[in-house]
DNA sequence: CCAGGATCAGCAGCCAGCCCGACACGCCCT
DNA sequence: AGGGCGTGTCGGGCTGGCTGCTGATCCTGG
């Protein structure tokens, strides 16, 4: 059991919102240069948006013309079929970046995802062009946008590794962790993900359904490995729910 | 059956290796500046490196001080488990950028993939600290980058769809057109996979099994969708398979 | 150039995990 | 109080994973 301690912590803390530069500061200087959020929002004007939970932020098939950072809360990127199936595509957290679509390229684009606040949530956006002049006058805005960008990815791909897991219980071990790590908040029992998540939501977001979710929380709540509290969960011990994996 | 031909074209086009710009050029202005290759090809000194087939570029646990971008052919980025077991994160096209990580922050970290080359590769590498140096410099260079890492978000989340499919078909389906749009060529007969793809890599890449894909893709050939000849796929008509859907 | 080994493709039978459909209960919000 | 949403449960049925084997193909080294 060595590092267990060590393992541990690979999934708590989320980056303290609040925090200046909460979004990996350069390495090396302390880049006294103003952060992320404070660039956005001076491109935009406006000092930030609201969105109540439920609230949709752009739909698919709308213009694609913004950029958005998450400053609060957690946004759900889905993709929707005729079948009126939505299928879950990402889980936002504090600090992402999304809407990149726009800065792609200078032409005009559609979004192709549904993106809707999954709880409260605060933002701010600024025109992608406004965001391109910016880089162009500012190199370090390139900069603090690359990594956003480059933690969106490794974020996206620890999703895919889960989704690659067969059997749905492993799947659903990994995902917990993914919140865990990033939307869980440490506490005396445990660490406890910060999201009011209804089976459904876990169902659509990994590829299964609400039933086979219901009974699999079931069987870790009885195993003692997570306790669910109006539709919060925590997980005690995320080291000992690895090892879960079948 | 309107806009058979246009969605036809979405599955298409591999973005052409030598073209200059190739990483989707800036609207509006056409950038007279350097591409992205040149940029990095300046960093490293060298003019490129060649890896065979099956080598390893960077290990689990390497430390990640390196950007990488592909110039020609394709990377497996995989996730390897003490049980010795494999799965594919990403199937780097052409113009891919990878080794994101090194990006990140300025602290030293360690490569969790498994970087392989899955066909004869050519690529062009830089360290980390002289990419940053370069966007300080030139602006220009930090819109590359940024274009680059957008459309690599953007084609792992379109794996993130294909692996949220229930049904082992549909993800076949829906993997093989993402393999047509990132490494298919045009041809008589339809879309040619240019890659030599054994039914084991398929299921390390969606999460099944060697058996099960064999399976399928018997299926598919059965109905005169997709032909194959020795380990090289075509697939006739996409929006034909992509009917395929369950 | 050929021989041998290794990897890959295909087939069958067995069994379990999970999807489907349906229903009852409890909680929350209005 | 009521309606809607979310949770818990049960069986039936089928998809798809697992094992074991055979033949084909590719690659390599002598």
């Amino acid at each position: 059991m060595v590092g267990a301690t060590r393992g541990f912590s690979r999934y708590a803390s989320p980056p303290s919102p609040g925090a200046p530069g909460a979004v990996a500061t350069m390495g090396g200087a302390p880049s006294a240069g103003p952060t992320l959020v404070e660039v956005i929002r001076s491109l935009s004007g406006s000092s930030g948006e609201t969105i109540e939970r439920g609230k949709t932020i752009f739909f698919p098939g709308d213009p694609a013309e913004r950029v958005y950072l998450l400053r609060r809360g957690a946004v759900r990127l889905s993709r929707v079929y005729e079948s009126g199936e939505e299928i879950t595509v990402a889980l936002l957290r504090e600090n992402s970046l999304f809407g990149v679509l726009s800065l792609l390229t200078g032409q005009r684009s559609d979004r192709f995802y549904h993106a809707v606040a999954f709880t409260r949530v605060e933002m701010v956006t600024a025109p992608a062009t406004s965001v391109r002049r910016a880089i162009e006058q500012d190199a370090s805005v390139g900069l603090l946008l690359l990594q956003g960008l480059s933690s969106r990815i490794l974020q996206t791909e620890t999703m895919i590794e889960t989704l690659t897991h067969r059997d749905m219980s492993s799947r659903l071990v990994s995902f917990l962790l993914v919140l865990c790590r990033d939307f869980g908040v440490a506490g005396q029992e445990g660490i406890t993900i910060d999201l009011r998540l209804s089976h459904q939501a876990i169902a659509e977001a990994i590829g299964s359904t609400r039933v086979t979710i219901t009974r699999l929380l079931g069987d870790l709540r009885n195993d003692g490995l997570v306790q669910i509290d109006r539709k919060k969960i925590t997980v005690f011990d995320p080291v000992a729910l690895a090892k879960r994996f079948s």
